[in-house]
DNA sequence: TAAACAGTTGAACAACTATTCAACTGTTTG
DNA sequence: CAAACAGTTGAATAGTTGTTCAACTGTTTA
């Protein structure tokens, strides 16, 4: 994923807390960090990603049943699959005409299970 | 957010695990869990709005200093700002001419904890 | 070997979204 | 009160992205 060079846009700000700033700017990740933070939460930010990765936690599933299951062609489907494989969020594994895909680990499960959480309030 | 209403697409597959489809069918969330679990993803998945969130943690800032912090405009900052009250990810409080922001909560914290873990593997 | 099927892929299109710009509100201060 | 400043907002624009469509690969089977 592409993220813009900073251009020096700037503030135009006069009256500025300096202390606070310096410290936040020490305080925060590095820039490397926060585009790897946002790009993992944009794979989730889609309601086809998440639905397969559902669909595919625990049993693998085979392509056309994924696309059966969420009413959607099987291209379209593979083509949010790939950018999941793309993200190491599943794997799969071929069987004759079938590619099987599953959750690659626990950690994707754990983050939807505390967002959901946070959802129900 | 807009979700498009399902226009009923088919799968074009004859050969289907029905059994399975029908058992993962029952165990997926509800359709308005997973819209309002990939739009919860959204917010969180652009890295200006991410910044914000830990510019903002614990010290509250004002928006000029956020804006002089990030590089950017106070315009475009507090467009992401709008964004994220109206997801309830931040609070506010106005003081004179500034208006300071902050976390709402530890929710989100945690869950941008847990997928800094899984970032760094 | 040829037909059938599962899955992938690139291009095109439509929908969405982040930033910019200009104009605005409301508070402070000289 | 008027100027200055912090912040917000709507419209416009440019960039991004999800789905469709058609064509393709590779495996199976008749």
């Amino acid at each position: 994923m592409k993220h813009q060079e900073n251009n020096v846009p700037l503030c135009e700000c006069e009256e500025l807390h300096s202390d606070i700033i310096e410290k936040k700017r020490e305080e925060m990740p590095g820039e490397n960090t926060l585009y790897e933070l946002s790009d993992f939460f944009k794979i989730l930010g889609d309601s086809t990603r998440v639905k397969i990765l559902f669909a595919i936690d625990g049993e693998p599933m085979c392509v056309c049943d994924i696309a059966d299951l969420l009413g959607m062609t099987k291209s379209a489907v593979s083509h949010q699959l790939k950018i999941l494989r793309q993200s190491d969020l599943i794997t799969y594994r071929k069987s004759g005409k079938n590619v099987f895909y599953t959750l690659a680990d626990d950690h994707v499960r754990d983050i939807i299970e505390k967002a959901l959480e946070h959802i129900k309030e």
